[in-house]
DNA sequence: ATAGATGCAAATATTTTGCCGCCTG
DNA sequence: CAGGCGGCAAAATATTTGCATCTAT
């Protein structure tokens, strides 16, 4: 059920393979973070994750690929109203987040109630619903326990 | 249980008031737009709604104002990755939003789940859910009538 | 060989901040 | 009348775009 990140690194290398996109050491670079990251990192945090691989890609290339990958529905943006925004490359469809207003680290709670839950909406309302955008904010048992 | 617009206007210049800040015209046309507001207005278009009654306030005020009002919690807002900062002064709590996807027109469904499925967030992971963003997003009634 | 990608820098858009004169309390 | 507030403009931040050069195919 859940992609492991080997598969879903070459997943990303194929699928832009086959949009005839060319294969480049930045894209790869950018393609491994993105698959490899559970923590949901920042334009600037991938840049900096390519840095160590990859020193000379800039900035500029790193949302160039976002945006092609965005595009392409094989990365989720989340815009927040205070920070930057944040890609999730692992799993590009909606899912439900857990953010902990503390050490700002972003998870993905497992939970059953999301599709009742976008039902009801969509009975309620009239709309038809496509997508959604479902996070939560708290704090995690790390911080719980830090006081 | 819900508040209505002139309640909740009062209200707001109330809650100023109490925390010493100064009520001047400037302030009781935001907090007017705010509160009559259920479109989930823009700065720009506070700003614009202001413009009418009150012609001289400039943009900078209101996000000053807003700003007040955010760290006050009586308004919430909602950030989103493409578009500016929409705000809520009619509703300043956390609940669902439903916005289409054409016409990006922003409703508040009325549902029952949303308690529920925040306990269930709870209960799987141990984080103490002290918030929440619930966006749903799909094409509202009239958008589908007209194709 | 060539269309497309990179890197750099300038442009854009939104929100915040600084400062001075004015008005509320 | 004193300190907060409004208006204006500059600054700060995040992201996009333009263009010359380079490279994957």
């Amino acid at each position: 059920m859940e992609t492991d990140t080997p598969t879903r690194y070459r997943q990303l290398v194929e699928h832009l393979r086959t949009r005839g996109y060319r294969i480049t050491p930045q894209r790869l670079a950018i393609l491994r973070v993105l698959a490899e990251s559970d923590g949901h990192p920042s334009a600037e945090q991938v840049f900096e994750g390519i840095r160590e691989s990859y020193p000379t890609t800039s900035l500029g290339t790193v949302y160039k690929v976002i945006g092609v990958l965005r595009e392409m529905g094989e990365v989720l943006e989340l815009g927040f109203a205070d920070d930057s925004n944040r890609y999730d490359g692992a799993k590009p469809y909606p899912h439900p987040h857990l953010i902990c207003v503390r050490c700002r680290k972003i998870m993905d709670p497992q939970v059953s109630l999301v599709d009742d839950l976008t039902q009801e909406v969509a009975e309620r309302t009239g709309y038809h619903v496509i997508s959604h955008r479902l996070d939560f904010y708290g704090f995690c048992p790390d911080c719980l326990a830090e006081g």
